[in-house]
RNA sequence: GCGCUAGUAGCUCAGCUGGCUAGAGCACACCCCUGAUAAGGGUGAGGUCGAAGGUUCGAGUCCUUUCUGGCGCACCA
């Protein structure tokens, strides 16, 4: 205690012993809501209270008339527990659930899982492996094979659902966790049938070639995640494929522009080929060559292009003795591998002239042609890549975009097909590389060949390499005119994303757009066990049976007895609810009795791209759905397999505004990644921080960017917590006594030039915001509205400056009683906006402010408040700034306590004089008065004159009273002395 | 490599269509209070706006290049 204060204390003439003399008389704050949250503890506890009050159903009950918002959850894959992206995804889905309940809304919001695919799949075959079971597994038929995987597979799936719902549970979200969704249940399976049979009926589902990687051991299609890279030594070859035109090299590298000819370049189609019979025996005096470099010389009989990159430059080269067409800037590079001793480049051009030029085939009856590729590199080979779209996925992209067949002549078990040069035909493709090889070098058409150590993919079991071919697959076209209006699903989709959809951030519109643009038919068929069969049959003469009535019928099937009847059940069975007759589209004189089931499966992405139909419109929520909320990748995913589905069978989006969110990276920006061992526990988080603090840290989260996170930052987010906890709990402990059914008649009643009509106006326009700033996914923005009202408006300005009425009036006094009922209100509203942040902690207040265990803040909504205050209040509390400058600069002198001060204002702002009664609280200090003699604000040392006992204020009414303390009017008045 | 996106005080972020000495919260420093007390209040110090060019009377804000992150280009969801 400083020397004046000591004096001033002094001055009351009161010895410090009988300093608490009158402490009993004031009307201290009192509450049972505890300053420590316990969150750890009190949360679970809060999930058993609202299971056993059953309130999911009751809101569900409550809101049955309400209009209804519909949203619909994403499914994650259950593979594993949660982790921050599905916290961080999880918790804002349900600010959007709990947001949209606060405003009076019909919420069913469904959880679902992703439970087919490849990443269970793998991870059971690995452990079946482990457990040394895969072996009996291939004694069994294969339909009995593909059973006991699904099986596994099922329980794998059901498995991590059960954890993972616990953890977002515990996460404190709202959902109906009663009633979820799994892709893998019969009437879900049904559901994304019938979306299949709309495809088909549309016209946009076809049967094509596409090449994936095939294990010739086990005659099966592999996935990348089931591909080991081994070190293998190749031939590799450099091939001349021979022009079809030496005049047109010749004019693609400028050596015919010399010619005195009136033929010009523009016509070259025309004039050209007079032309180059003059010249070409002046300037090439043989057919140039295009030389190709590869690994897999067996991938030669399926040549159909050469590939160029149209921005590199490409020379014409004179070497030992041939003329051939290279990257300029590998020449050096293969003539020291061929070991080359004469080598004149004779012209160069860039690659885009190249493109559309002819050659032949070393030694299958026809042509190729040149064509562009950005995937064309400089740093092995030639330059010119060799592209047969049937072996590999480059070559098959470039084949789409140019229009060629994915020609494929290797059969299932590594053998030609009878398509090849008798020669080949039938031979296993690993002896044909030294056969081609062989056969170049005896036409002359192989430039060098030599060993080539390389990392290759081999069969993850059998060990064996692995072949890139061609198979039969199922696509979704997104080129071909849908029956409903003549356009193409990609059409339609940029359609609806350009002017039916919303995006959150806008520049997912731009990205969506883009892979839209770009990307190539969907291949919705696996080759696996684990999913959803593609129903289709191949009849006795080999054709493909699938009608979208026979889909249908399946869709029924499926729906009773789950996918599991594909493998369990005949053709007959499974197509008990078809009826040919009534099928138009049935092949004539179908024999069901001899079909044979096909065993393709769907991408799981279709059966999820599925779920607006299997879930929304299945179980009549409503569609389509308001907003999904997923991470950013999801552009590609989700959003865009749910999109091409829902515009195919209804021609529109299921979604009317997309929410995208960033990936959480660590502290300093990077990627979290087990093995770097820089990744955040959820389950370690909610057990420090509890979730409450977790979904205050979402909440004010920038999340349309990365997110970094660490736990410091948790830390931070539980200061944050407990600062709004905090204001709450002071604003309760206020209220002890007060009738809250006043509150109406007392508010009615205030003036606007009152702090409780300021403060009202302040509780009412943050709402407002909170209520706008939820709607449009701003949460941050809605958090920090929040924030600011309970740590400025409500701690700093309002409590502070009623603080002396609340503790010292009587305790029935008006004005104590309206900062009661002010307070009420404020924590009133403040609990329905904490609401769908921390809904433990606002249910909790909640209880407390209402005095009912039995309340529930997540059965109420948002109540609109109208409450206005006087417009010079801007100018008061800009007024009151100035106060605490003139009061931090009368430290100077000695006055460190404001109650030892007063403040002198001058006449400008007499204008305020309607305030005047509020102003001392509102500054802090003991009083305030109207000045006639100065310019500026003006502080007066007090501390001469006495000091209230009980309320420590120097108002100037302060006196010895009957009982013999010092006490103002006003704590006379409350004590009850004269 | 390509598409999208971000880089502003120690930290997390505002800064709309270019315009007064670049803002907020947290953290920090100093002070007050001790009747919200593992609380509360006041004041203050922090930034060459990733870097380099350019357009302009004027740029954090527009353009170009560049550096550093993130997401996507797979039978991975």
């Amino acid at each position: 205690m400083s020397d004046a204060q000591q004096q001033a204390a002094g001055s009351g003439g009161q010895p410090s012993a009988e300093k608490n003399r009158y402490k009993d008389s004031l009307n201290l704050p009192k509450t049972g809501f505890a300053m420590k949250a316990n969150l750890i503890q009190a949360e679970p506890q809060s999930l058993r209270r609202w299971e056993d009050a059953r309130v999911f159903n009751r809101i569900q009950h409550v809101r049955e008339q309400a209009e209804p918002f519909v949203f619909h959850d994403g499914p994650p894959y259950a593979n594993g527990p949660i982790h921050m992206g599905h916290m961080l995804n999880k918790v804002l889905k349900d600010f959007v659930v709990r947001g949209a309940l606060m405003e009076g809304r019909r919420v069913r919001f469904v959880p679902g899982w992703d439970t087919h695919g490849l990443p269970i799949e793998h991870k059971v075959m690995t452990e079946l492996h482990e457990k040394g079971k895969t072996a009996k597994l291939e004694t069994l038929a294969p339909e009995q094979r593909h059973m006991a995987i699904r099986r596994e597979c099922a329980t794998a799936a059901t498995k991590f659902i059960g954890l993972q719902a616990e953890q977002m549970k515990r996460l404190l979200t709202l959902a109906d966790y009663a009633d979820p969704y799994y892709t893998l249940m019969p009437a879900y399976e049904g559901k994304v049938l019938e979306v299949f049979a709309d495809l088909v009926d549309q016209g946009v589902v076809v049967r094509a070639l596409k090449p994936v990687h095939w294990s010739i051991a086990n005659k099966t299609a592999l996935a990348e995640a089931e591909l080991e890279y081994e070190d293998r030594t190749d031939l590799s070859v450099y091939v001349d494929f021979e022009a079809a035109d030496r005049a047109k090299v010749a004019a693609a590298f400028g050596l015919l522009a010399e010619a005195p000819a009136d033929a010009g370049e523009g016509d070259a189609e025309g004039g050209g080929e007079v032309e180059a019979e003059v010249d070409e025996s002046r300037i090439l005096d043989m057919t140039p060559s295009f030389m190709i470099w590869t690994t897999t010389p067996w991938t030669l009989p399926a040549n159909l292009a050469i590939a160029v990159h149209e921005r590199s430059r490409y020379a014409l080269v004179e070497i030992d003795g041939n003329t051939t067409v290279m990257a300029s800037d590998l020449v050096a590079a293969v003539a020291k591998k061929a070991g080359s001793e004469k080598v004149v480049v004779r012209a160069e051009c860039d690659g885009a002239k190249l493109v559309g030029l002819e050659y032949r085939h070393p030694f299958c009856e026809r042509k190729g042609r040149i064509v562009g590729a950005d995937y064309v590199t400089l740093e092995d080979g030639t330059g010119l890549v060799h592209t047969a779209p049937g072996h590999g996925a480059d070559d098959y992209r470039t084949g789409l975009k140019e229009g060629l067949p994915a020609y494929c002549p290797v059969r299932e078990d590594g053998t030609y097909d009878d398509t090849v040069p008798a020669w080949l035909r039938g031979k296993s493709i690993w002896d044909a590389n030294k056969e081609v090889t062989e056969r170049l070098r005896a036409s002359g058409h192989l430039f060098h060949d030599h060993s080539f150590v390389h990392s290759y993919p081999h069969d993850w079991r059998s060990k064996t390499p692995v072949i890139f071919r061609a198979t039969e697959q199922w696509f979704v076209g997104v080129d071909a005119p849908m029956k409903r209006d003549g356009k193409t699903l990609r059409a339609r989709a940029l359609e609806a994303i350009t002017n039916e959809v919303g995006f959150t951030p806008e520049w997912g519109r731009n990205r969506l757009r883009g892979m839209l643009e770009s990307r190539p038919d969907w291949c919705i068929s696996r080759q696996r066990s684990w999913g959803l069969p593609i129903p289709a049959f191949k009849t006795k003469d080999g054709a493909t049976f699938l009608t979208s009535a026979s889909v249908r019928a399946i869709a029924k099937r499926f729906s009773e007895k789950g996918s599991d009847a594909w493998f369990q059940e005949s053709p007959a069975e499974l197509l008990s609810h078809y009826d040919a007759s009534k099928d138009p589209a049935a092949p004539a004189g179908l024999d069901i009795a001899s079909l044979v089931k096909l065993h393709d499966i769907f991408d799981v992405w279709f059966e999820a791209g599925s779920s607006w139909n299997a879930v929304l419109r299945a179980r009549g929520i409503g569609y389509p759905s308001e907003i999904y909320l997923e991470g950013s990748d999801q552009h590609r995913g989700w959003f865009q397999l749910s999109l091409l589905p829902a515009i195919g069978a209804t021609g529109h989006a299921p979604f009317k505004r997309l929410v995208t969110h960033g990936f959480i990276v660590d502290k300093n920006g990077h990627k979290m990644s087990k093995s770097i061992g820089n990744t955040i526990d959820v389950e370690a988080l909610l057990k420090e921080f509890g979730a409450d603090v977790c979904r205050w840290w979402v909440a004010g989260v920038d999340y349309e960017n990365d997110i970094r996170s660490d736990s410091e930052f948790f830390k931070v987010a539980g200061e944050s917590y407990r600062k709004v906890r905090n204001t709450i709990r002071y604003l309760l402990s206020n209220l002890e006594g007060f009738d809250a059914s006043e509150t109406d008649s007392i508010l009615s009643g205030i003036a606007p030039t009152s702090l409780e009509a300021w403060v009202l106006a302040q509780v009412a326009s943050t709402q407002e915001a909170v209520r706008r700033a939820i709607a449009a996914c701003s949460f941050r923005e809605a958090q920090q509205a929040i924030f600011t009202l309970c740590n400025e408006t409500l701690s700093s300005v309002y409590c502070a400056a009623t603080k002396d009425r609340l503790y010292c009036d009587a305790p029935r006094s008006s004005r104590r009683r309206a900062a009661q009922a002010a307070m009420h209100r404020a924590a009133d509203s403040l609990c329905r906006m904490l609401a769908p942040f921390l809904p433990h902690t606002a249910d909790e207040a909640f209880r407390a402010l209402m005095r009912d265990e039995t309340a529930c803040v997540h059965l109420e909504h948002f109540h609109t408040l109208v409450h206005a205050c006087d417009a010079r209040w801007s100018e008061v509390l800009a007024l009151r700034e100035l106060a605490h400058a003139a009061l931090e600069k009368a430290k100077e002198r000695g006055i460190e306590n404001p109650l030892d001060a007063g403040i002198a204002l001058p006449v400008s702002h007499h204008h305020l004089a309607e305030f005047a009664a509020d102003l001392p609280d509102l500054f802090g200090v003991s009083r305030v008065i109207l000045a006639q003699d100065q310019s500026a604000i003006e502080v007066i040392d007090l501390r001469e004159e006495p000091r209230c006992e009980r309320s420590w204020r120097r108002d100037g009414t302060v006196r010895v009273r009957s009982d013999g303390g010092m006490l103002s009017d006003r704590d006379a008045e409350a004590v009850g002395v004269a």
